[in-house]
RNA sequence: GGUGUCGUAGCCAAGUGGUAAGGCAGAGGUCUGCAAAACCUCUAUGCGGCAGUUCAAAUCUGCCCGACACCUCCA
């Protein structure tokens, strides 16, 4: 499998560093509001990645943290008179009521940041101990970013560039107690009324990029194969755990480096302050969680996705022609098939359509392309394909949604009795060319959420 | 100013040198008592524009036009 690196700007084929096991850290949400649709995009996409891996029979530690401490969460806390771990935990538990509408499969482990103050700790010391930090005269500590080589090689930036590009560096407040703008904090010296924990340098809290530094090396070791998130966070987040964790540890911190592109609103960045903010929640309730999590696939993660109504109709759209196909299949199972085995050969077609393009940096979209060229084949061979045939495509058809985490949500209750004995009656009716009884018992159905479909093996029922 | 990305049908979108996938929407047709679903056919002589390289360009090069992002809040 080849996937793009953003540390060297090309594809690579993705070698673990341990056979068959990938350690992959995927930065994940500061719990202070109701994940936007704009954080969904790196849940799916690297869910994708992690069940793509794990198809092809590999291991994945997957970790992705949640951030529980930020300047965000205390001024929430304070404004709603509650505590900073209240406001965490209640926003985490949305968090995770998201990932679960999404079909996202929980990571290996979800570390929170304030659970790893000892570690993060820990790599301070490491940072100080190496003279790549130092300890401001009211208890910061900070990062001398000049001094760490290769500062600005995941960005590309030079620092001189963006030290004299941007104003805000130089006007900040705490410009006053670095050595250097370019530097940035470890840990903050608590202020009046925020949570603090006891340090050597005295009470204070983790700077924001030193947890992910800290949590990686704890869960995942002191070299990780891949790390992921947003391409937001190449620049400064990311830069400065490599600058971190490569200091304290003396090793490479990540082999890949993976960044998905924005979702966007009307071709322009999500943004409170423009009014175009939407929450995975409040989409799902008009278009459902699935809806979303098929958007997430129809472009490729590295390009930018524009949101629209209109699209999300059309994914759900996309959505019904999946489910009807597996309907479709699992009836010809119901009613035995017949002796053509012409649909197993298509299905192995699809299935190495399907990885050739996963295995092309997580082409969602073609795979997405070889589904669709199956659904035909299904559609148009399924009558006439044996019990064997059969099986091989549903197995196929299975996985393949799967491993993108989509048409997951079978009927597994039976039919109604008395939804089947309208059949029968609607059936008996159609036999004597009684058009009014049946069309009548089919509107009946309808009413009790059932829609039945005539079809050359007789009448389909499915649930609306 | 520095660093990048993108522009393909009504909409979305893949394709990075060999003659334009797939989805949604639309039109016509087949099947059906009617319907639904499905299937078949049609919908870009052309990939922002102009030059150039090549037997061959959506794909490579140059210029231009347009859109967007990052540059210490951010997925």
């Amino acid at each position: 499998m080849k996937i793009f690196n953003t540390m060297t700007r090309c594809k690579q084929d993705l070698v673990p560093i341990e056979e068959g096991v990938y350690r992959i850290y995927v930065c994940g949400p500061t719990v202070y509001n109701f994940i936007h649709i704009g954080n969904a995009r790196p849940v799916v996409v690297f869910d994708v990645l992690r069940r793509y891996l794990e198809y092809r029979g590999n291991r994945v530690l997957f970790v992705s943290n949640i951030t529980d401490i930020d300047d965000k969460l205390i001024q929430k806390a304070i404004a709603e008179g509650t505590s900073m771990q209240e406001v965490a935990r209640r926003y985490e538990a949305e968090y995770f009521t998201d990932l679960d509408g999404l079909g996202v499969e929980r990571a290996t482990v979800h570390p929170r940041a304030t659970e790893h103050i000892d570690e993060i700790l820990s790599i301070v010391a490491d940072i100080l101990e190496k003279g790549y930090g130092y300890i401001a005269e009211n208890g910061d500590v900070y990062f001398r970013a000049k001094k760490f080589e290769g500062y600005g090689k995941l960005s590309h930036l030079v620092l001189e560039d963006l030290v004299s590009g941007n104003r805000d560096l130089k006007s900040s407040l705490a410009e006053d107690l670095k050595e250097d703008p370019a530097d940035f904090a470890v840990w903050k010296a608590a202020k009046p009324g925020e949570p603090y924990w006891e340090s050597p340098y005295g009470n204070g809290r983790p700077g924001w990029h030193i947890e992910c530094s800290a949590m990686a090396r704890k869960h995942l070791g002191k070299t990780i194969d891949i790390h992921a998130g947003g391409e937001d966070l190449i620049f400064p987040h990311h830069e400065n755990e490599i600058a971190q964790s490569e200091c304290a540890n003396g090793c490479t911190f990540s082999n890949y480096w993976m960044h998905n592109a924005f979702l966007n609103i009307d071709s322009h960045k999500m943004s409170k302050s423009a009014g175009n903010f939407f929450t995975v929640r409040e989409i799902s309730a008009v278009y459902g969680y699935e809806a979303i999590r098929y958007f997430m696939l129809t472009g490729h993660y590295r390009s930018p996705l524009n949101y629209t109504a209109e699209l999300l109709e059309a994914c759900k759209a996309a959505l019904e022609r999946l489910y009807t196909c597996r309907a479709n299949l699992a009836f010809a199972v119901q009613n035995g098939g017949g002796a053509s085995e012409i649909l197993a050969q298509k299905a192995a077609v699809a299935k190495s359509k399907f990885c050739l393009a996963m295995d092309d940096d997580l082409n969602t979209v073609e795979a997405l392309a070889a589904i669709f060229d199956f659904v035909r084949d299904v559609n148009t061979l399924c009558a006439d394909a044996s019990p064997a045939a059969l099986e091989i495509a549903a197995t196929v058809f299975d996985e393949l949604t799967g491993v993108l985490g989509i048409v997951q949500h079978r009927e597994t209750s039976e039919t109604p009795a008395d939804v089947l004995a309208l059949v029968e009656e609607r059936t008996a009716a159609k036999a004597a060319k009684n058009w009014a009884r049946a069309d009548e018992i089919r509107a009946e159905l309808a009413e009790k959420g059932f829609a039945v479909e005539d079809t050359a093996q007789g009448p389909k029922i499915s649930r609306k």
